[in-house]
DNA sequence: CTTGATGCAAAGGATTTGCACAAAT
DNA sequence: ATTTGTGCAAATCCTTTGCATCAAG
């Protein structure tokens, strides 16, 4: 399950003729596992002791974001990277609570297809043609919200 | 017409208890006048002249940015900042060529319907209440488009 | 006159780079 | 064997801070 998709991942770097090494095989592992959005001194947190540097995790965010398998979105003046490949994490939109800083995906076909819109209107209207979006919505979660009351 | 919009910023700055200096004052005047995105050093080296130090402005965009007289956007992993008052530039979803660098703001009332009707789907779906977003859209702009055939 | 703002210089923090060595292909 | 990647240390860049001075209210 998640060796293919490991496996997946190898083959894009091989065909980019980059080398498999023992760091980015580690990081690979941890975007796999972990769902949530890193930043660079957590992912080499999360992974030091397997032995890795920390320019290493930052050159390797390079080459995994120039390939499209992560994406990354500066939140709160803080850059986070998560997987940006497999269907089920292609959509993107965040959500950042100004008071517990809690970063929300919102994984919801709806929204998902309001954006798919929006992208077709620009193509349409203005000829840019959109790659890539950054949606970060921020304000106050529903938890905070209860607390609140 | 510009002077009424300085003498409103003025005001706001005085009910929160700010200082009207002469760096603030040429600050917002430069945000007046140019209506595309500047960066911390643009907006130094627009005005040094008049005399302003690279920590003011720093200081001075966190005043304006807690009051809500500009907004930060972070595009390509820069800090700019344009005006958020005045009702025609409340809008804020930018497009970045990966090609050119070049900025487009889209002004355009079909583009913020669907952005507003995301944003109510949000809050009625889930809760949570949305303050504000960031939207950049990344890809080729018509004109390197054109270029390219 | 009192308080807050500024400039300067220096500190801080995140990211990048040079280089010799190590590990993939 | 050749090339690319790595770790370390140092450099760089952007942003923030301490402090004495200045200016606004």
């Amino acid at each position: 399950m998640m060796d293919n998709k490991i496996k997946e991942i190898e083959k894009i770097l091989q065909e980019h003729e980059y080398k498999l090494t023992k760091p980015r095989i580690k990081m690979i592992e941890l975007f796999l596992e972990r769902s949530d959005h890193l930043c660079p001194e957590e992912i080499y947190n999360k992974i030091k002791h397997e032995s890795i540097s920390l320019p290493t995790v930052y050159r390797n965010i390079l080459v995994f974001k120039d390939l499209g398998i992560i994406k990354e979105t500066n939140i709160n003046n803080e850059n986070v990277y998560e997987l940006n490949m497999f269907s089920e994490k292609r959509l993107h939109m965040h959500f950042h609570c100004k008071r517990c800083g809690q970063i929300i995906e919102y994984n919801n076909r709806e929204i998902f297809n309001h954006m798919i819109k929006q992208q077709q209107y620009i193509e349409a209207q203005f000829g840019d043609i959109v790659e890539n979006y950054s949606v970060v919505f921020d304000g106050i979660c529903h938890l905070c919200r209860q607390q609140e009351e």
